[in-house]
DNA sequence: TATGAATGAGACTTCATTCAT
DNA sequence: GATGAATGAAGTCTCATTCAT
């Protein structure tokens, strides 16, 4: 798939060239990331890039897409597992916080650059981002049809108000040095806020609240 | 404060280049601005802009500041009225969808440049942004203190979560052409998500849910 | 007229510019320039260049059209005094001629660039060249009214015959070194060979043998 | 002589990329094309073209030098059945224009770029082109020898200048759209013109005037 | 204070050429 | 011989910033 460049290194070469991609944008996001930064990184010459991507944005477009795709495998995998929609949302917000451990960088460049693409490339449309909640809007709807959720859960607003959340925490996790919670920890209260809310007025048994 | 710069007209001159920073940014984006084109929207010549402003930089982060300052000794002066941390809460979250209206070119430019300055400017701190947050953290404390909130609920977490949620929901809106739903009922909705939560685990009586 | 630029400086500047892309166009073509060369033979700095001219094209075809309005103009005007259709021609030929000592590195520019730039130059159409040839054309036009030229002429074809016999001759004399001839002789032959033939069949009276 | 690079089908390789480079140069201007380009064109890979061509100039060189070499020896043929010095010049003028059409591209290439490569290649000297001119100039020696042409006639003028007349008259029949009139009947009148001169003063009898 | 022409460093990208296979 | 992926030098153009007026 993809398969330009030479005899079976190819695919390799454009892969070493997309992990230097998110390794430099992300340490000085992609309008101070240099073409040429990223081909010292990767270990190729500068032209070399070209020959794998139409030029600077569509190495941003398709790292992007093609990684967004990989996360989006994964969760979709993950979730097939979950037993209910609360045990979903719980592995969907414990997945999403665990890859900032793992793909830090990945992280911080869909972060930092999706909305700036998002809105100023021409033509983009983040198909794998857009999986990616729908994947969150498919749990919600399934807890909406069993009864789990509140019947007049407008379903596109929530998935947003918790993929923002999830966002904007893994954000503040990158910004700020001082990591003050691990991401599991964090997971289990955003989980807790989402699936009980905010308030203390009793609930009989916390079903959500394991 | 705001009198550097020119005597007299000075200080309006000086707004009316921020106020051209925030149409051209929220149009195209920090790095794809120039300067000469603010300057020509602003109706001043290009060199003027570094009589009030140190580079481009600091047109930004000025931008941040001093319109975040007033956003935030708006929401301040609302909130001294509220009658109760839930209410607060739901004037905050009313204010923040009512800016979007009110403020819409601000509001996109703090939603996507926001990220990019907190993590590539060096030296930068968002100072009045963090105040913003506080207003939030402030409403969250007095909720722990009073026992209208949750008494574990982690306040740092719960804060970013509903900026978080807000920011997203604010950015669909101005994304998507399309707006699907008026800034005032997503402000309900959003207010619901946190106070009740996503589950239909009946509630006495919805206190929160007015 | 286009006097973008500084204060009163800006015509001189410009033409400072054209000046320099004449010489340096006509010492190693358009392709083999760079822009940096010519800014430096005008004394400016890289970017100046563009204050004035869109882009490298444009900077060719000012050059075209503006000098050989000037030339246009100056053949017109010395046409004028010319005593009938013959006058007129020889008039034409010798001017063109002189134009090689006058203005060399101009007629080099568009002896060698004028054939590429209007083959490939996408909706580039060679006005002032084009006017040019209408010059030529007016004096064969007049002559065949008069009697003077066959009636049979095809001035679109003899023309374009005379033209190429003038502009073949001053790229001979530009590429070869060791000049043969003068080009004020040169005229002479050129005139003798379109106004009489090269046949020896006498003339009665040589009216064109002057 | 055509054999260089490689055995077998190697010399029809060769002229593949030969005539892929006139194709390639023809349409683009050899500034403008792509090595890349005649590679595909002449459907062998890039790396091949460096077998047979020392580089880009030497294949435009050898297409010059080449080419030009089959017409001077084809018009040389054809005129050596020529009856006398007026019919010979009839006939070069027609071959001349007739390879407009039998070798478009191949003219329009010569058209364009020779005075390019001419000007600019350093070393170049253009051996087959001066033999197309010595074929002409041959045959107006002979008319000064026997009489027909004017014993006072500048070959060495008289040669370039029917040269240039052709090639601009080649030019614009290449460069303008609507063909205003066949090649040969072109020929017909670049051949009155040359012959007979423009000027209308009775021969007493058109000799020329065939 | 205000101007805006001028500057020039620097980035993206192209493409002729090479060479390991 | 043939290939075509890889190279990397080099050029055009942009634009933040300056400074003489």
């Amino acid at each position: 798939m993809a398969m330009r460049g030479p005899r079976g290194g190819g695919a390799a070469k454009r892969e070493r060239i997309l992990r230097a991609a998110i390794k430099i944008f992300s340490q000085k996001g992609f309008f101070n990331s240099k073409v040429s930064e990223i081909a010292r990184a990767a270990g190729v010459a500068d032209g070399t890039i070209y020959l794998y991507f139409k030029n600077k944005d569509d190495l941003l477009i398709s790292l992007f897409e093609e990684k967004m795709g990989e996360v989006v495998t994964e969760v979709r995998d993950k979730i097939a597992n979950g037993d209910g929609p609360l045990a979903c949302l719980r592995i969907f917000i414990e997945n999403h916080m665990d890859l900032l451990v793992r793909e830090a960088g990945l992280m911080e460049v869909i972060q930092v650059e999706l909305r700036q693409s998002n809105k100023f490339m021409k033509e983009y449309v983040p198909v794998k981002f857009l999986e990616y909640l729908d994947v969150l809007g498919g749990i919600l709807d399934a807890g909406k049809k069993d009864g789990t959720f509140r019947p007049d859960l407008n379903v596109k607003t929530a998935r947003r108000a918790i993929f923002g959340a999830l966002d904007e925490i893994s954000l503040a996790h990158v910004l700020v040095r001082k990591r003050k919670y691990e991401p599991a920890k964090a997971a289990t209260e955003i989980y807790r806020i989402f699936a009980d809310g905010l308030c203390a007025a009793a609930r009989e048994k916390g079903g959500a609240t394991t």
